[in-house]
DNA sequence: TCTCGCATAGCAAGCGCTTACATGATTTCG
DNA sequence: CGAAATCATGTAAGCGCTTGCTATGCGAGA
């Protein structure tokens, strides 16, 4: 195996002294031209390739940024994902791509590997620090990042950290809006589906549902509420059980996210009822299986990559800031969400065909 | 901003030298439990975290590996990416993950992006190594990357390069089985629908339809073959054409993917046509969307993660040998498909319904 | 008691790059 | 025409870590 051509390599070659080299090939400093072609000569003729962790040893930023989510093929943290790979990329970043499959312990060990890593930034995506029992481990890590020049950026819920960016979007707005357009269409007992209680996602649609039921003096029914986990598994066999039971009876149901809806699908289906003539169905997330769906999905969209486009946006101006002097501001944005109709919905028949 | 405390600061507090710090932090030689105690307390107390470049510099391998797809948040794409996260996490390795978006151009500068970064491999998925245009170019990638003690490994189908190792996976035989089982249930005229024809994946899976009808002794009608592009959108706008030509009569689809064929049920189901009573269709990737289409799509499964397993564990491979001795042999493996009936195949009718 | 060997730990070189500073060659202009 | 400014390039220090080699202290065997 040949030994990789260092930078002393191609100044041999092109008879100059690295230092003119180093410049040549990051354009910051005037090389002569000729000089400038006999280098080029040089690096293609030994097929020279930079170092980058030389390069970020002597000082330059990596120009990599990190992302932390729980699942690669999950629509919703895929297109996050996308959104922070597409801004990465036009400004010539990589991304370490991470998934914690939903474990804590994985979220805490990838945040070390990046902040080893040097990364410019770590975006940590609906993170587990709006789960109480690990916040403070995490904000550790984000003032950590944040102390040594790097930036820790959450998507999904602004922080108490002063030294965490957030990107938030609209739970408990989109909820309402969701429960209100039920509502709207008559439904009166809408079963709520899905969402773990410790994350605050979960809690703020819920929160919105509740509140669009009080706009309307509807009291909450504490049995309609049938919370434990997201996902089309837990979604089909929650309300599998609760059907199966039989002693609930709703005309609607809000799933807390599409994949959930998803499962709420094949339940119904599996018991011979109808969307949206026997059931209606609204999720949350608008990821692309929602308009497949046959009735296709009403649900409530998050404007995912924007999402994951912004971060990144903080990232460099962060970056940018932090070249021209020291600054602790640490922006947040925030994004709104809005309902998406399509035809899962329907006005309520007076009693549920059993 | 503090300074970012190195591996000296730490020595310094823990009153030892940094190369016993580096010792007792990387465990490769031994150290006094009481020192070791030192050590630890000052990194804790210092906030210290390890500088990834500066290891990569002094000769450690960089426990990175990169990937190179054309869209995460495809799911062909996505699967590969999980196969290849789990193992390499597993590994305690973090994964920098590039999109192409299908541009040639991109691919080959996330090639050099990532030879620069000293990924300790680099697996390119459905690269444009099967595209005669570019193939060239990327093999030399590849070559670049073997001789500096890194690995290519192209996910899809082996390369003529003894540089580039592969992880293939059977388009012809799938291809074959999926038509055979249209042909089997007494389908004659079966509309092939999508893949650009410089993709090798594309000419084989087309490949494959064609020996299936050969070995009944049917002729191939160019008409019936429907090139062009793979997804959603050209399914639907392609048979939405051929359809509202009229000219054409086939009683079932090949869709070169199953999002082509998830195309194809939107303009199917826009003219009015049901599956598969009016016409049978078959995809292939077997991605979560065919079971949640109705019907249910019966497609070709390809082992997606246990692909992007693979191609780990080649990588992990190669850097064994190459440490225990210099080695070239590349290992190719090749992993198998398999047809999933589903719901979207019936026996043919005598005439479609027009 | 003396020497040898082992367990620990320190010293310092070197990984490949960037850049402040120094140097020589040209050009510019009073 | 000479001093000063300008430009292109070289010199060398340093980024933070690992590791080969060396030094020290100690108990053990002779």
């Amino acid at each position: 195996m040949a030994r990789r051509a260092t930078i002393a390599d191609v100044a041999a070659l092109a008879n100059v002294s690295s230092a003119t080299v180093s410049r040549a090939l990051s354009g910051n400093y005037p090389v002569a031209e000729s000089t400038r072609a006999r280098i080029e000569a040089a690096v293609s003729e030994l097929g020279y390739v930079a170092n980058a962790q030389a390069r970020a040893l002597a000082g330059i930023p990596t120009r990599t940024v990190g992302i932390i989510i729980q699942e690669i093929v999950d629509s919703f943290y895929a297109f996050v994902a996308r959104g922070v790979e597409q801004e990465a990329a036009a400004s010539g970043r990589l991304c370490l791509v991470c998934c914690t499959h939903g474990d804590p312990r994985q979220e805490l060990a990838f945040l070390d590997l990046l902040h080893e890593q040097r990364a410019d930034a770590v975006i940590l995506v609906g993170g587990s620090i709006s789960d109480k029992r690990h916040a403070g481990e995490v904000m550790a890590r984000g003032k950590s990042l944040r102390d040594t020049g790097s930036l820790l950026i959450h998507c999904g819920r602004a922080t108490p950290s002063e030294d965490i960016a957030a990107v938030e979007y609209d739970n408990g707005g989109g909820a309402f809006a969701a429960t209100d357009h039920l509502l709207t269409n008559g439904h009166r007992r809408i079963l709520y589906l899905g969402g773990p209680k410790r994350f605050s996602t979960s809690v703020d649609r819920l929160e919105g549902y509740k509140r669009a039921l009080a706009s309307r003096g509807i009291e909450v029914d504490p049995e309609l509420i049938q919370l434990g986990a997201l996902g089309q598994r837990f979604g089909y066999e929650r309300l599998k059980a609760v059907l199966a039971e039989g002693r609930l009876d709703f005309t609607a149901i809000f799933a807390a996210n599409d994949n959930t809806a998803v499962g709420a699908y094949q339940a119904l289906d599996e018991a011979g009822l109808r969307i949206p003539e026997d059931v209606s169905v609204v999720g949350y997330d608008d990821i692309p299986v929602a308009a497949l769906l046959r009735p296709a999905l009403t649900t409530v969209n998050i404007p995912l990559e924007e999402m994951g486009r912004r971060a990144v946006r903080l990232a460099v101006a962060h970056g940018n800031e932090y070249a021209d002097a020291y600054s602790v501001s640490s922006h947040n944005v925030r994004l709104g969400t809005h309902l998406v109709l399509r035809d899962s919905v329907a006005p309520a028949r007076k009693k549920r065909r059993q």
